[in-house]
DNA sequence: TTACTTATTGAGACTTTGTATCAATAAGCG
DNA sequence: CGCTTATTGATACAAAGTCTCAATAAGTAA
């Protein structure tokens, strides 16, 4: 599946502009984000984060996850089974596809969803703030596999 | 707000035929469904249905709601505060707005979507099975009121 | 209408998911 | 190095949703 990378260290520095210390779980945390394929839960970055973190706390990466959530470094991802899976933001990228059968994420261009939401404020009289707008169902490699 | 209308009574045939027995929790819900502006939570239309039906057991709302759901009669709202808020489906309109002042729901045409969506499936080979598209902002009346 | 069969219901226990509290820890800084 | 204070971990708590099972009521046939 293709798919942009995502460099930990730009995110470090983003937390440490937002006047957040660098810490220690910080680091475990944004590592386990962007370098998954997949969209993470809070309890699954958790279990991830304890295997090279034991002591790591529940409450810690919950609150982590709304931190990297509200600086827009990760977004939730709404999902079949549930809205509380993350996945990395990346940058003039925001269409994202969910592969039903691999589970994998995909980052398609926004431009023409853009377009679409000016094209129905102009018909409704809404001012669009915001959208989410998720696609799934199977990805180029699992229509192969199958 | 603009907005169409939903026929309860379409609805309960769809249960029957669907081989569910009709009840009077299942009408009792459908009619809390159906004329609510706003997206509602099982809880919520829990509260709602006890007043008219005090005895209402909340498992049994969980379950008639996921029925709705299955049916394709209610949808899920994948809003800001959580993913487990309802609004009743439309025949042919599955573009959602919510209005993040006033909370109500509005409806928008989906035909400019259902090409986005085939232009990225030619773009990405994914095979595209289902979507979910949600705009917020503020809804006409509330920006004239601001 | 009545009796019968079986899906649906209500109550409450239980699980899962997420939040609040607070003493202990460790980042950043002089 | 030592001080200040944000962050952390442990745990209690709250909210959201599921499971179980005896009681109820919808559909069906006599």
């Amino acid at each position: 599946m293709p798919g942009k990378t995502i460099n930990p260290e730009d995110w470090l520095t983003a937390l440490d502009k937002s006047g957040l210390r660098v810490t220690s779980v910080q680091e475990t945390l944004i590592d386990i984000f962007a370098h998954s394929e997949y969209p993470l839960s809070a309890e699954q970055a958790w279990e991830i984060a304890r295997q090279s973190r034991p002591k790591t706390g529940r409450a810690t990466v919950y609150r982590m996850v709304e931190k990297l959530e509200n600086l827009g470094l990760i977004r939730r991802v709404h999902g079949y089974q549930g809205c509380s899976h993350f996945v990395p933001t990346l940058p003039d990228l925001m269409m994202l596809f969910i592969c039903l059968s691999c589970g994998r994420a995909d980052y398609l261009d926004s431009q023409p969803l853009n377009d679409l939401i000016q094209q129905s404020e102009h018909i409704s009289g809404h001012h669009i703030t915001d959208s989410r707008l998720q696609l799934f169902g199977a990805c180029a490699d699992c229509q192969q596999n199958a």
